[in-house]
DNA sequence: AGGCGATACTTTACGCCATAAGGAGATGTC
DNA sequence: GACATCTCCTTATGGCGTAAAGTATCGCCT
């Protein structure tokens, strides 16, 4: 199942995303609160990472925290913002790692290349993030941190200002739907003991039974499975090089 | 929710995307089926279309069918794999609405964006296709004639057998990730009975409000958002034309 | 003609899920 | 000490996919 999220109460969500100043603590009663946000947005991340998206639950969060599910939602509104929390603490990864220095001169390939790669890293990590919906985007510090550090790394391209949308929009779904892909496969391979390559192996002679005029139906497909080096068994990072080489070269071609 | 596919029991799902021969009707007793496989995917797809994807339910499908949900386990094995048969029927819609002649001459980057707005708008018709998992594509009929295709209109660009693979992806990925894009947001519109501009402008203001330093946090952000000709309002368009152009300037630079 | 086995479809049930509603106990201010 | 407030719990509602088992219907065979 896909997760929607930036569905829930906007308002609510915003402010948890930015930190929003808690109410005042003093002149407070009642017991103090034994829980966080923060530490319900890493449990969530636990799960997630540990046991897939589909095992995330308000019950399994809170069971990991020690309480039940409904303890959670005084402090998060809903499942869609905790979603939405979670997602954007994960992509903070991204400008923790990073150097602090200045921008590595006036490369911008090897700059956009480095973001590219540390996104695919970090979806690759929490394969989770690629079930979040995309639209309508969160908004979050560390989403419009990652945007800002594309458009950084992609401006000594000199890129005209028409075209800075589509370049960011055509990276940005290239790095995710690869990750998605490759991400997928993994589950696939672990959660059936199958590797990638016995599993197209199978298919491929399924394929064949059901589908005798195969190699006539589809010519162009066999010859490109022929002429790779065997199956695509972890082609994953070849293709991601080579896609991410043709969007380079269309950037540059762009001016 | 995303919706996991491709995870159906391999072997059925592949007999029945491939329209496998049915058992012999001769000889067999008992009443005769009342439902099939084609009406049973078809009510999924509608429902999908009509309600999206969180509405589909095999109660829901059943229901639209007068019968109860469990009357469809006899002709599909899960959900999982009606899944797959619903992606696959609604891919099919790109081939049969094809001119039959043959490929239109040299001019690959016509035919590879015409094969882009087909896949672009087949997406926005069935906006949950893009809620099924992609990765160990379920390898239906309808799939594989689309990848066919694509081979078929990028061979004039006579691109290297090893860049293929990547340009593949970077093309296809493009214009799912864009579809996910353009489909979330109508669909968050139509939701919430807010337009997009509105949201937007909503959006902005609170961030304004939640972080008062996002001028100097995010610089070029900011001046991205006051390059384009307002606020991103059916942008969309617009930057699908140019991230696709990036693209078919990438793949005639790699020769 | 009558019976029997196969098949289509239903009902029921199980264990999940998110979360609404309301109650219990702890903690602070007055 | 009274009371308001806050955390966290229990319970309940209405959904989900689907396992299991029951019922009704049909076709073949004796």
């Amino acid at each position: 199942m896909t997760v929607y999220a930036g569905q829930g109460d906007a308002r609510r969500s915003l402010a948890l995303l930015w930190g929003a100043p808690e109410r005042p603590r003093t002149g407070r009663s009642g017991p103090k609160p034994g829980l966080n946000v923060d530490a319900i947005v890493s449990a969530g991340i636990a799960v997630a990472d540990a046991e897939g998206m589909e095992a995330l639950s308000m019950r399994a969060v809170g069971e990991r925290l020690g309480r039940t599910a409904m303890a959670l939602y005084t402090y998060v509104p809903g499942k869609a913002e905790l979603l939405d929390l979670m997602h954007d603490r994960a992509l903070a990864e991204l400008s923790t790692g990073l150097p602090a220095g200045p921008p590595p001169a006036d490369d911008w390939r090897a700059a956009v290349t480095a973001w590219a790669d540390g996104l695919y890293a970090c979806y690759l990590r929490h394969p989770w993030m690629l079930r979040v919906s995309q639209a309508r985007p969160v908004l979050g510090p560390a989403e419009l941190a990652t945007m800002e550090s594309l458009l950084r790394a992609l401006r000594p391209a000199g890129l005209p200002p028409r075209r800075l949308r589509g370049a960011v929009a055509a990276l940005w779904q290239f790095v995710r739907g690869l990750a998605a892909t490759t991400a997928d496969a993994r589950a696939a391979a672990a959660a059936t003991g199958v590797t990638d390559e016995d599993w197209w192996h199978d298919r491929s002679a399924r394929l064949a039974e059901l589908a005798p005029d195969f190699t006539d139906r589809f010519p162009l497909l066999t010859a490109l499975q022929s002429t790779a080096d065997g199956p695509p068994q972890d082609s994953h990072p070849d293709t991601f090089r080579t896609g991410l080489t043709i969007l380079l070269d269309g950037l540059a071609a762009s001016c």
